[in-house]
DNA sequence: GTGAAAGCGCTAACAC
DNA sequence: GTGTTAGCGCTTTCAC
C-alpha cells in the first residue's frame, strides 16, 4: 500500500506539489511542519523510479566481475559497496563466469540501468566495453584492462612486479627447473604475471627449455589438470608459480592427490593471499595485494567522474604487491636440483 | 549519446510512438522493416527507467546478505544471480555487516527501487523486514527467519539435523567433554545450531557442566577469541563444534597459535564446507549444506511469487545438510578422557 | 493496423 | 515563498 504519492501529501497538506517538492529538497518552505506531518502520516516515499526519469540518473553502479565466489572479487565488491552506500548509491552485480559473450549482453544491458560500471573485462581484445562508452556508459576498470583502454579510468595492481618477486625469491632460493600455471592468456593479468616470471627468470640466466607452462583459465579445475599434466612430465620442475588464487587451490589439491611433498619435493608460489593459506601445511607462500581497498579505489574513481565532467583526464592507479614467503618454499633438495643427472 | 528516444525512432520510421511500441512489443506491424532499420541506425535502447515508471515494475530484486566476503554468502549470491539472470532480472547487492540498524536502512531505501528481496536477517526480533512487507516489499528469508514470520517464503537449512550429526559423530567417537562456539544467538542458525547440540548431547547423558559454551557472532575473529577463551580453561574440552565457517577459520588459527593438535588433543568439528577444508592438516571434518542451491531456490521463490498472486501461501523449504567426515575428528586419547582423573 | 492523447511520479522553469 | 505547467520516455486505452 505504499502508494502515497507527492500529490496525496500536497492534498493533504494544502499545498502545491511544488512546495511539497521544495520541502523535500530542504529548501525552506512556510508549511514545513504541515507537510512533514502529512509525509508521516501517509508514509511517504518518493519514487525513486520517477525521480530518475526526470533527472536521468539512477544512484546506481554496476560492478561486473567474473565470478563473487572468488574471494579476491568478493572483497572486491566489500569494498566497493561500502564506498557506494556511503554517497547513497546503490550496487548492481553482475557475474560474466569470464564468457566474453554475456559480458557484452550484461553490458548492453546495463545502460540506462546504471550510472556507470566497474569491470574486470574478461580479454584484452573485448570491443563490448567501448561500445558500452560510447553509448554514455562511464566505465572504470578493474584489475585488468582492454586493448588500447587509455581513454579509461583503470584500477589495477604491479602483476610485473608481482610475479618478479616470485621468480626472484625462488631463483634465490637455488631453483632452476620452473614450472607455471597460467590463466586466461588474453586478459592483463594473465599475460602480465606470466611474462614477468618468465623475463626475470631467463634474465637470470634460466634456460626456456626448463620452464614448463600451463594453462589454467584461472579456474580451480584448471589449476588442477595443469599440474597434473605438469607433474606427469619426465623432468618435472622443482618450483611452481601459480597466477592466481582459485587454480592455486586446485593446484594444492592436486599435489595433495598425487602425493608429492611441499617444499620437500616441489616449491609452490600463490599469487593471491587465501584466507587459509597460513594455515595450510606447509603454509603458503603467496603475492598478495589489497583487495577490499582495490574494489573501494574503483568505485571512489567511478563516482569522482561522475561528479566531475567527463573530460577528466583518466586516471591509473597500480596498486603493489607483496610477497608474503610461508613454508610452501624451500631450497631444492639435491635431487631435484640435478634432475638430468 | 545514447539518447535516441521511442519519438526519435518513430520520425524515422514515418510512423507514431505507438506502432513503434508495438512492434517492440513483438506485436505485428505492417511498417516492421522500416523500423527495424531505424532502430539500429539511432541504436535505439528503450529506456529501462521510463518502462519501469510506466509499468511499475523494475526487473531487479535485492539481495540483502551480512557481509559476501563469507563463502557461504558469496555461493548464495552466485546462484541467485544465475537465476535471476535467465528470467532477465538483475541483482542489487546489499551488506549489512550484522548491523540491524543498516539492515533497515537499506530494506527502507529498497522499496520502489526493486520487486522483491531476499533477505537474510541480521536477527529474529527484526521489526524492518515487517515493515518492508507492509509497504509492499515481497520478500523472501534466507537461512534465517525473523519471529512469526509464517507470512513469508524462506530457504531454510536443517540446522537442527546437521548439529544432531556433529554431535552424534563425537559423542559415537566416546567425547565427554564438550564445547560449542555460538554465533549470533539472535539469529536463527545461531539458536538452533546451539540447541539441538546441547539437546543432543545432555539427551545422551552428557552433564551440562561438560559443554561449555563461547559466543563468536558468526565472526571470524570471534571465532579466533572463543577458542582462546576455551582453551584456557582449566579442565579444556577433548571435543569442539563451530557453528559456522567464518568462526571455524578463526577458530583453526588459534588452535594453530596455541600449538593444539588436532585430534589428538582436539576432535573438531565445522558448520559449513570450506573451498580448502580437505587440504587443512588433518582436513577438516564438517557439517556441508547446498550453497549456490539455497540461492537459486530462493531466487525461484521470489519470482515465482512476483509472477503468480500474492496470496499464494507462503513456501518454506527447508535443505538437508550432510556431515563430512574428515581427520579432524578421531577418538578422545586417555589422558584427555578423564581429564580430572 | 494505426495514431492521438493521457498518465506513471517527479522536478524545474516560469509567473505571480 | 508558492502554484501552474511542461515534460522526462514509455505503454495503453480509445477512436478510427
Amino acid at each position: 500500500m505504499s502508494e502515497a504519492t507527492i500529490g496525496d501529501v500536497a492534498r493533504r497538506a494544502g499545498v502545491s506539489v511544488t512546495t511539497v517538492s521544495r520541502f523535500l529538497a530542504g529548501q525552506p518552505v512556510r508549511a514545513a511542519d504541515t507537510i512533514r506531518t502529512a509525509v508521516q502520516d501517509l508514509a511517504y516515499r518518493p519514487s525513486p523510479v520517477a525521480r530518475s526519469l526526470r533527472s536521468g540518473r539512477t544512484r546506481s553502479i554496476a560492478l561486473v566481475v567474473p565470478d563473487v565466489t572468488n574471494p579476491y572479487f568478493a572483497a572486491v565488491v566489500k569494498g566497493a559497496e561500502a564506498v557506494a552506500r556511503q554517497d547513497e548509491y546503490h550496487l548492481f552485480l553482475s557475474n560474466t563466469d569470464e564468457d566474453v559473450d554475456r559480458e557484452a549482453a550484461v553490458l548492453a544491458d546495463l545502460i540506462g540501468r546504471v550510472d556507470g560500471a566497474i569491470l574486470a573485462p574478461t580479454v584484452e581484445s573485448d570491443e563490448a566495453p567501448l561500445r558500452a562508452h560510447q553509448a554514455g556508459l562511464p566505465l572504470v576498470f578493474l584489475d585488468r584492462e582492454i586493448g588500447g583502454s587509455a581513454l579509461f579510468d583503470a584500477v589495477l595492481v604491479d602483476n610485473a612486479g608481482g610475479s618478479r618477486s616470485a621468480a626472484e625469491h625462488l631463483l634465490d632460493l637455488g631453483h632452476r627447473r620452473f614450472a607455471i600455471v597460467n590463466g586466461t592468456m588474453h586478459s592483463t593479468p594473465g599475460r602480465q604475471r606470466r611474462e614477468a616470471f618468465l623475463e626475470t627468470l631467463t634474465a637470470r640466466g634460466i634456460d626456456p627449455a626448463e620452464i614448463d607452462e600451463e594453462v589454467g583459465d584461472f579456474r580451480e579445475q584448471g589449476g588442477y589438470q595443469a599440474v597434473m599434466r605438469l607433474l606427469a612430465r619426465e623432468h618435472p620442475p622443482t618450483a611452481l608459480f601459480v597466477t592466481n588464487n582459485l587454480m592455486t587451490v586446485g593446484a594444492l589439491r592436486a599435489l595433495h592427490d598425487l602425493g608429492v611433498r611441499v617444499p620437500e619435493q616441489l616449491s609452490i608460489v600463490g599469487f593471491d593471499d587465501l584466507d587459509l593459506a597460513a594455515l595450510l601445511m606447509p603454509p603458503l607462500t603467496v603475492v598478495d595485494r589489497p583487495m577490499e581497498e582495490q574494489g573501494a579505489i574503483a568505485m571512489r574513481l567511478l563516482l569522482r567522474r561522475l561528479r566531475e565532467s567527463d573530460d577528466v583526464t583518466p586516471r591509473r592507479i597500480v596498486l603493489e604487491t607483496k610477497l608474503l614467503v610461508r613454508g610452501s618454499t624451500a631450497r631444492p633438495t639435491a635431487g631435484n636440483r640435478t634432475p638430468l643427472s
